[in-house]
DNA sequence: CATTAAATGTTATAATATAACATATGTAAT
DNA sequence: ATTACATATGTTATATTATAACATTTAATG
């Protein structure tokens, strides 16, 4: 098996890799791909593709979701993610706040919900716009 | 009240509202604003913003949906979904098809994943990416 | 018919994403 | 260390998806 270390361990993510996902991790909210290539501009990042092909990658890696509602991306907060694109979020109309959602269960709870088990789910995409509690008040 | 006759009765769809959602009823899969704008060129429609009006409406009206992870549109095939945006597809990753998913209870069980009853579920968009029965045997 | 909301037509442009191809770099086998 | 190969980068151009802005028209209401 080839890249043995590089796929394995988080630490040997790419350059380009490792500072895309540092501003997702730090934003702490879904960034657009356009907003991530002109914030790290001053780190060597100069086209869309090479934004595009980290995030792709990330994204493989399960350390990156994709909101699709919102062509945006988030880090990933669930260590639980790692080999799959699956990706189950509430995104609060009000205030933008975007939460994964944590459920031990959901892959399940999916599932029934496809086919009464006649096909087989691969992987989900969910998006709950809610009004959040803080905005409730 | 205005445009009475407009909002309630769906014989009473402009033109292009009209041709966009035949030409997607006929189709039976998703399409693409683009590709309804190619198809529909013979009959007088003749920029993107056309379609993308048209397609605007009757999402709003709940006669077609958006599968955010395809940037594609489809006719709903189900008569619930007059009034709201909430949509939720099956979408076979072999052979492309997809399916809406008919099941009264799934705003409950959706809200119930949102955070345990403390927000407000608004609206959900729910991609089951699946292997569907034809495609597994 | 005057008022108003909604729909259309049209041109331009914004925003999102990929194609294509050349070069470089890391890994493994000989 | 040389070769072979996969992956990653750099770069330019282009494709795809969607909206802005503004002028004009159409349809319902009073
Ligand atoms: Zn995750
Ligand atoms: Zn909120
Ligand atoms: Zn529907
Ligand atoms: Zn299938």
């Amino acid at each position: 098996m080839r890249y043995k270390q590089l796929s394995d361990k988080k630490e040997n993510l790419t350059k380009h890799q490792e500072i895309v996902l540092e501003l997702l991790e730090k934003a702490n909210e879904p960034l657009k791909a356009y907003s991530i290539l002109f914030n790290l501009s001053e780190h060597g990042v100069k086209a869309p593709l090479q934004v595009y092909r980290a995030l792709d990658k990330l994204i493989e890696l399960g350390k990156v979701h994709k909101i699709e509602s919102k062509n945006s991306f988030v880090a990933c907060i669930n260590s639980n993610c790692k080999a799959n694109s699956n990706t189950a979020f509430t995104i609060c109309e009000q205030c933008d706040e975007v939460l994964e959602i944590h459920d031990k269960k959901i892959f399940k709870k999916l599932g029934d919900l496809a086919n009464q088990g006649k096909s087989k789910l691969n992987k989900y995409n969910l998006e709950l716009y809610i009004t959040c509690k803080n905005c409730l008040k």
